[in-house]
RNA sequence: GGGCGAUUAGCUCAGUUGGUAGAGCAGCGCUUUUACACAGCGAAGGUCAGAGGUUCGAAUCCUCUAUUGCCCACCA
């Protein structure tokens, strides 16, 4: 006689079955695609977006690794040849800047006291430190990804696919070297891509003024200190008030310094703004320095990089930071009589998102990529451009809610050359090396001496951008790339839509002429009960690694899943996650009471009507779910498994066919109904709740059975 | 300035193609030799933000308004 194990007497304790179950899916091997039972033609691919080495997860990584290891596992159950791939991101500002703080709090140096060798093995110190913390995090939530494949963003195999990348796009002319006006934060003392700013609303000044009584034209600045650098004033062509000036050249002195300013006229100009003209000033403003580009202008560049005044001939300025530059240029009109008026305005002030210094635009050499210009691709002339619209254009590629892939393409229209060369140590180095005035790119040294490799590294996205095929070890012609490219989907959070998913798109259809993914599918942020967002100054993270211990990691996973549609924001409370809980024991206590209550059974009995009806009424909920998961709504699915396993099985078909079974009534109906549907139950569960679900498996099993995670859907 | 969402029970949110409004939590009543009190049964609670329109029929589609959130932006 069967009897019902022990271990199921005692009350359910996550806490404790947990890392073991994980070890055992880890030692079975089936995390890696090459070693699932069965036949398995179809791949089904996600890389994990690698998480920053930069210290721990949050909320934000727990639900994506719980939406993609749910994907993952049905998938897996469904006979594919399923992989996730794992890995961590090295996000060089990011991370140097962390190192950078934490050195000068501790010891009071600076990267440049430190040097730039004895840097970068600090710096990668922290950073395996760090990544063992995220690996350990990652595994404890139950995702099953295959660690044999783990990679990182600055390990040496994507670092040669970051070279040959890049030796490609030279070669092609996309990308070049170039006097541009970039995004220099001063703070960080580097350049960054538009990306990496952050609008600021502060309240300013709009100063109107003459650079002097002679001048004919006033002009508006809310940055009366960079007038110093300014080479003409520009009007729009259509402007009558300006006409007669158009054309004519004045030197003069403003506030000490001999400036010579021509009149053009230019259609960027807006009439009705301000004087209706518009001070030039090339090398503090991109709107300036095109200008300056269209009519062949000079330019002056007159704040340094460190946002102080220089190379003035009034030497009082030298020296002075931009805002003292500015009262002191204010005090001067005023004097002279030449500010007209002073109108507060609020302003949106770029700033850097890493270091929140405030953005000074100036012209530097630096590289880029051009996404305007056209090459031959496959034989075909076309634009970088172009291919990151038609991916998406085509439906080649989409976007899970569909609204956001109007703000791809908005963003795509929108889009400049895109800066990549970074003034940091942290990173991939530049693979382009000097000797006088030869330029040498290659994915190697050149040989013969004299060459001095370019200092600056690359923006960390040129790496992460890569992330769908350098993990799968391009440039080789591996066989992962053959079965695994395209991938299937990537699952992300919409905040990284143009500084990833869009890259990844770009480098993937230039390189590889193929799509990086089939879907992409956003989840919302995770928002505190009150709906702010979760943050460590706030104080209203929540730690997952806490909450799955206290609740149980499959009780956290579904509170993240249930009811969080694509693209929406989820508001995470403690009450939700105890719900989930609550739901763990209720599944626990069914188990061992069906266990219980069929033990006597020796084999499966035919079902009566009665019994059948109710089993094909699980087979349409079970339908519904694997078409709820097919088509990206797990938000659905699982609320559906929660709800039926609740309320139609435990509060309807348990009470009845318990007092059957107790009474003798088609008993074996009864028994083999219950156990049919537990048994199936623990499949649909296993996606969303693999621990508990694993768990009950080792007892509802026949003995030919494998493990639950790869028992067939 | 442009774009995109949201508004449904006290709170947090679902509601897949239009067909009598759903869940969790909180609260109310009853039930304890019951698989589970981390539970069960029952009751209560909503002009689906407002107005107009399309339709036999609208929370769902269209228009406008209000409130609110987010994204984008080189009006100096």
């Amino acid at each position: 006689m069967k009897q019902v194990p022990e271990q199921l007497t005692k009350p359910f304790d996550a806490a404790s079955v947990e890392a073991p179950l994980y070890e055992m899916w880890e030692k079975s091997g089936y995390f890696n695609p090459d070693n699932l039972p069965g036949e398995r033609k179809e791949a089904y691919t996600i890389v994990l977006p690698p998480p920053n080495v930069t210290g721990t997860l949050h909320t934000g990584h727990a639900i994506m690794l719980g939406i993609q290891d749910t994907l993952m596992r049905y998938k897996r159950m469904q006979g594919y040849k399923a992989l996730w791939l794992p890995g961590t991101d090295h996000a060089a500002i990011a991370t140097q800047s962390v190192v950078e703080k934490k050195i000068y709090k501790e010891e009071g140096k600076s990267r440049h006291d430190i040097g730039r060798e004895e840097m970068l093995a600090r710096i990668n110190e922290f950073a395996l430190e760090s990544q063992k913390t995220i690996l350990a995090q990652t595994r404890s939530m139950g995702a099953s990804l295959d660690w044999s494949r783990l990679a990182f963003t600055l390990d040496d195999k994507r670092n040669l696919a970051v070279r040959t990348m890049f030796k490609k796009m030279y070669d092609d002319g996309l990308i070049y070297r170039g006097q541009r006006i970039v995004n220099w934060d001063p703070k960080g003392q580097t350049t960054i891509s538009d990306d990496e700013t952050v609008a600021e609303e502060r309240k300013g000044t709009l100063y109107t003024f003459k650079y002097s009584k002679d001048f004919p034209i006033a002009i508006s600045s809310t940055r009366p200190e960079t007038k110093v650098g300014d080479v003409a004033v520009a009007v729009h062509p259509d402007d009558e008030r300006y006409k007669e000036y158009v054309g004519k050249e004045y030197s003069m002195m403003f506030a000490g310094c001999p400036i010579t300013i021509k009149v053009i006229a230019d259609t960027a100009v807006e009439k009705d703004f301000g004087t209706g003209a518009l001070g030039v000033t090339p090398a503090h403003s991109a709107i300036d320095w095109d200008i300056k580009e269209r009519h062949g202008l000079p330019s002056r560049q007159v704040i340094n990089e460190y946002a102080k005044m220089f190379g003035l001939e009034n030497e009082e300025l030298n020296g002075k930071k931009v805002t003292e530059a500015r009262e002191y240029i204010v005090e001067w009109l005023r004097t002279e009589g030449l500010l007209t008026s002073e109108e507060e305005v609020t302003q949106n002030i770029p700033t850097a998102e890493r270091t929140g210094g405030v953005i000074e635009p100036l012209p530097k050499l630096q590289w880029f990529v051009a996404v305007h210009k056209t090459f031959n691709h496959f034989g075909k002339e076309t634009t970088l451009k172009n291919l990151m619209i038609q991916a998406v254009e085509s439906k080649e590629t989409s976007i899970i809610p569909d609204r956001f892939e109007k703000v791809y393409f908005h963003w795509i229209e929108n889009l400049r050359d895109w800066c990549i060369s970074r003034q940091i140590w942290y990173g991939h180095r530049i693979p382009v090396w000097y000797k006088g005035d030869e330029v040498h790119c290659g994915t190697e040294a050149p040989t013969g001496e004299g060459w001095v490799q370019d200092e600056d590294t690359l923006d960390t996205w040129f790496s992460s951008g890569m992330w769908t095929f350098s993990t799968l070890g391009w440039p080789e012609q591996t066989n992962d790339m053959k079965i695994y490219h395209p991938t299937s989907l990537v699952e992300t959070g919409p905040d990284i839509i143009f500084f990833w998913v869009a890259r990844m798109i770009l480098f993937s259809t230039y390189a590889l002429n193929e799509i990086p993914f089939k879907h992409v599918y956003l989840h919302g942020l995770v928002r505190d009960a009150q709906g702010r967002k979760m943050s460590k100054s706030l104080g209203n993270a929540l730690d997952p690694r806490e909450l799955s211990l206290k609740y149980g990691t499959d009780s956290l996973r579904m509170a993240l899943l249930v009811g969080n549609g694509p693209g929406n924001d989820l508001k995470l409370s403690e009450d939700k996650i105890k719900a989930y809980k609550l739901f763990s024991n209720k599944i626990w206590n069914a188990s061992r009471f069906v266990l219980d209550r069929t033990v006597d059974l020796e084999s499966p009995a035919p079902l009566t009507t009665e019994d059948t009806a109710l089993y094909d009424a699980w087979r349409v909920v079970q339908a519904d779910i694997t078409s709820d998961l097919e088509n990206y709504r797990l938000h659905l699915g699982s609320e559906k498994i929660y709800d039926y396993f609740w309320k139609t099985f435990c509060d309807q078909i348990i009470e009845t066919h318990k007092v059957r079974i107790a009474e003798d009534k088609d008993k074996a109906s009864a028994q083999t109904l219950l156990m049919k549907l537990l048994r199936e139950q623990l499949i649909v569960l296993h996606p969303f709740m693999p621990f508990i679900s694993e768990e009950l498996w080792k007892y509802v099993k026949d003995d030919a059975d494998d493990l639950l995670m790869v028992t067939r859907w």
